[in-house]
DNA sequence: GCCAACGTTGGC
DNA sequence: GCCAACGTTGGC
């Protein structure tokens, strides 16, 4: 079993968003990233945890935590013409894009993105990369339990 | 809104 | 396969 830290702009996708939805689960749909793409469908596993990271905000951070639901499959939204994330070279025999679903764990606290950087055992985290711009990160066990037991 | 740091696209 | 142009991400 896996940690990662997934992105997303809270005026789009918020925990908050996550916690409302039915059964506090939701497809985490739109990943159009061939990195990403790839973690997505060769690695996440159910079972897995991760932190919700809002991104592209006033206040960068992580907010909580979910639990993936399932293993990666092709995202459908990638199939519907019209959608935002239609993808027209992505077909259904040859699906190009994947997802996940995640479920609401648990909210704390904003572990905001300054705080991250103060920490020495967290400076080796992707996210404080320069350039990084995935939007989803893998996480170690070392510094899934630090940033958990910031807030506990 | 700015802009650095990417990733993607497409002509050659 | 190269690389310029373009688009996107995301902190600030």
């Amino acid at each position: 079993m896996r940690y990662w830290l997934m992105k997303s702009e809270p005026d789009c996708f918020s925990i908050s968003d996550l916690r409302k939805s039915p059964g506090r689960a939701s497809m985490w749909d739109g990943v159009r990233n061939y990195q990403v793409r790839n973690m997505l469908r060769d690695d996440f596993k159910k079972g897995d945890l991760a932190f919700f990271y809002h991104s592209s905000c006033p206040e960068p951070g992580i907010v909580g935590v979910m639990e993936v639901m399932c293993p990666g499959y092709p995202d459908p939204t990638a199939f519907m013409p019209g959608h935002e994330h239609h993808d027209p070279k992505s077909l259904p025999d040859q699906p190009r894009w994947y997802t996940v679903d995640v479920k609401f764990k648990r909210e704390f606290d904003l572990v905001s993105l300054d705080e991250i950087r103060r920490h020495p055992p967290l400076e080796e985290m992707l996210i404080l990369r320069r350039g990084n711009r995935l939007s989803i990160t893998p996480v170690t066990p070392r510094e899934w339990e630090y940033i958990l037991a910031l807030r506990s």
